[in-house]
DNA sequence: TCTTAATTACGACTTGATTCGTAGTTAATT
DNA sequence: AATTAACTACGAATCAAGTCGTAATTAAGA
């Protein structure tokens, strides 16, 4: 039985977490160095989220070496899918439709998205008659 | 020129939002009764986070009555477009139709909620070809 | 009128997230 | 070998959100 606990990323857990989602794996420093090019984040306080992190099992470490090499230890559809649905229940009341109409008109998607949206409908209109 | 700051509501705040748009107007009382049917919640807690959405200009209230009347000063739409741009920025990086993706492939959508979407996509489709 | 109940205002406490300084250790450099 | 630099660990400060107790006031009821 491996932990039950699911706990969600904060928010800049998740921050880091596309960072290795992105890299594959990576150091602290290279993490924080990332975090930097987007804000002004020290190096203490990445090490001690990350360190966080692998505590509540959202990354797991290599200390082999004195310098650790961080892996994100879930995925990332599934933490997105798990945040969409939170964020679905509050936001919009559990109604993923309305939310869904309301990012499509508001969104600049090109011709193939909305293909491949169209197509992703038909898939779903089929699979729901076969039922 | 009046107060440009538009800050978004926490999640308490929206909760207590919700229940002002679909009653259209509430007092601090009967937010908070609609409040502990989902959990429990004191009386001075829904009132302190109403004084402090006063504050933030996310409610106004009447005072003539010792009572006083909060409305939304919100729109639920925009405040949930608000939320959402910010939401698919941190979760998806930006990328919307991602985001929509994810949705549709794990929600259930009803057969004329397709047919809606369906519309929909038509309608960007039209308007693009037409620029 | 007197008492009780309801309401607002407000300060203080709690909790979780974030930030950072410092100590200790190891590796690299001179 | 001695110094410097990089790294981890960890405690403490800060900050925001949420929670609640209490005082003051007003209205309602006995």
């Amino acid at each position: 039985m491996t932990n039950k606990k699911e706990l969600e990323p904060t928010e800049s857990e998740l921050e880091i977490l596309q960072v290795l989602w992105s890299k594959g794996s990576a150091t602290v420093r290279e993490v924080n160095e990332e975090l930097n090019k987007k804000r002004e984040v020290g190096y203490t306080t990445t090490l001690k989220i990350m360190q966080i992190m692998t505590e509540k099992n959202l990354v797991n470490r290599d200390t082999q070496s004195r310098t650790h090499i961080y892996h994100p230890s879930v995925k990332e559809n599934t933490t997105q899918k798990n945040l969409l649905q939170k964020f679905i229940d509050k936001t919009y009341r559990g109604s993923a439709m309305q939310m869904v109409m309301q990012a499509l008109g508001h969104q600049n998607a090109s011709e193939e998205e909305l293909e491949e949206l169209k197509k992703l409908i038909e898939d779903i209109e089929k699979n729901k008659s076969e039922q």
